[in-house]
DNA sequence: AATTTTCTGATTTACGTACCTCAAAAACTG
DNA sequence: CAGTTTTTGAGGTACGTAAATCAGAAAATT
């Protein structure tokens, strides 16, 4: 039978009442009663029983989730999950709120974080973007002891207690690796469309792309990367036009939103002659294109597991807990059509 | 404020008793009393404090992993996984004993299940092998009301429950996409290595991977598969031996463990003539011939999802829930040298 | 109408922990 | 030594639910 502090309490020689002093690191314990007390704990290795303590707590975790109102596939999943994780919340002792905010403004997002300050919540976690603005906001949201993450687009430098995304950098590798070899040796040119260079993710994933383009794919040359501001409309426009400019453009990337635009665009061209073509995130429209052919492969972020760990880290930042880093590793997920979920 | 059982009760009009009877499905409560009381929950919104209620009920889950005692890294990382889980499994309220047995006999593993029956677990998992024997002792399992599942290698047309782990027809078929595209358009041959094709995982895998290459992939030609049991010596022997016989190899698939030695001798040959490899499951070894670039791409299925759930499911069994299918479906993960976790 | 059966209410105990109060004991002060 | 402070014990209440008992009410049966 698994010890209970009561346990703990007999085989220590103590009360109830100082063990849970020692259990809870209450004042008023002398040195070797402490040690008493814990080495029983150590040799009937006794664990806490979370949801008992939880339950006699009766502590609720106060979050606000700060998502741009951007409709694109991808934030509309995060948006969903962020919903999902409230509908769970009383289940989970969590009150999550969601606040939106244009996206791509600084100082909207400063503004709405310093609002957010003054009710006090147990965490909040955003969506960046870079300003200095952003990051004195959330050296106040520090300064008021509130926990912070950011969500998928980061805050180097800030306070911020932790990232929950992807290694961007190495997801723009990956994608030069993948779209290098099913170019398959042959001579010729990369498109890459994204949506804005303002933005550190995007900025990230061309980095590591070109890095690896350039070292271990000398015969392709990428082409000068076209932004289409996430907008598929803008995007079917600018594909279609590099597609009609240059004959030879072997691999497209796409590392940005707007990629119903690019299908559509790709749609147009000939089976035959259609590029090999990498886009990020596995929306309806990236799996139909994945089905159909139009796209090679997908990288991907799982917004649930981005959400999921959000929420835990600021839970575990406001009982004061480290970050267990490699549990909350993002992983970029790879799809081709064969290992669609 | 969440409401509780006493909210419903007051609501409904009715004693706390009465509730406790209808949430939980005992029997004494009239027609219409207990519509009264169920349109009060839904109305607060009531949902049921999952921890108080273990709490209340006390409920231990006893669990019995029936594990091959089978060295590869990949069967080392599912005991790892389980062991993680009994050590857990305090603080989730399950009791978790891990039996092993010989692999790949179906006699002995019959038995070893037929002997779990008699201490009457809650649940079982194992890893199947086929044969009559199994078939009969999962039915006898279910027919004494313990939950079942397979782990890794399935049993089709069994009683068991849920199967927790990949789609091996699609992994193999993943794997064949790869390493067609990763060819890239030239003439030659794939060599296959398998562990031994009275595994249903392993024929699996073949099956879809000659598919695919088949339709997809006319100009290469897919050798004989070589069977090496999973021996990191043996495989090292066969590869060396495929690899001088023919100066046309340009792709390796291995479709079981034993990469340690695969490895070994890709290491053999110069590395421009290397052909390219895709092989199976993320372990110390994959890892490092990922990074070396010896093996170009791995397909790994996550141990610990695979344990958790099925954990999960034979929590869920034996309380009589339905299985969530999208929410257990374990995902076939790819991994390049950028996208290593 | 009397009896049996089926419902329902009221109340209690328990699960394991947290947190509170009050009093008693022990350990330090000067 | 008395006085003060610190440490400890004993006991209680609470969290939200499960499960049990027993008595009483309502319904169905005779």
């Amino acid at each position: 039978m698994k010890p209970t502090v009561h346990d703990i309490a007999r085989s220590a020689g103590v009360s109830l009442a100082t063990v849970d002093r020692v259990l809870n690191g209450r004042p008023g314990v002398r040195h070797v009663t402490r040690e008493r007390v814990e080495q029983a704990i150590s040799v009937l290795g006794y664990v806490r029983d979370v949801a008992a303590a939880n339950l006699a707590k009766g502590r609720t975790y106060s979050f606000t989730f700060v998502l741009p109102n951007y409709d694109n596939s991808f934030m509309i999943g995060i948006r969903d999950e962020v919903e999902a994780a409230v509908s769970r919340s009383g289940a989970e002792r969590t009150q999550i709120r969601i606040v939106e905010v244009p996206p791509f403004d600084a100082q909207v997002l400063a503004d709405a974080l310093d609002r957010i300050a003054l009710d006090m919540p147990d965490g909040v976690a955003f969506v960046a973007v870079e300003g200095d603005e952003v990051h004195a906001s959330v050296a106040r949201l520090k300064e008021a002891g509130i926990a912070v993450a950011t969500l998928v687009s980061d805050l180097p430098g800030s306070e911020r207690d932790h990232f929950a995304g992807i290694d961007n950098n190495a997801a723009g590798r990956t994608a030069a690796n993948l779209l290098g070899r099913f170019a398959g040796g042959r001579d010729g040119r990369i498109a890459v469309i994204a949506g804005s260079m303002l933005v550190r993710d995007h900025r990230e994933r061309l980095e590591g792309f070109l890095a690896v383009m350039g070292d271990d794919f000398p015969r392709l040359t990428v082409l000068p990367v076209m932004e289409a501001r996430d907008d598929p409309t803008l995007a079917a426009e600018v594909v279609s036009a590099a597609l009609g400019h240059y004959c030879d453009i072997i691999g497209l990337y796409s590392l940005g939103a707007g990629n119903r635009g690019i299908a559509h665009a790709l749609r147009q061209v000939p089976p035959d002659a259609r590029p090999v073509v990498v886009a990020h995130e596995l929306t309806n429209t990236t799996r139909a294109a994945l089905a159909e052919g139009l796209i090679d492969a997908v990288l991907n972020q799982d917004a649930g597991h981005e959400v999921r760990s959000a929420i835990r880290v600021l839970k575990g930042k406001a009982d004061g807990l480290p970050v267990i880093a490699a549990q909350e590793r993002i992983r970029i997920d790879i799809f081709l059509k064969d290992n669609m979920p």
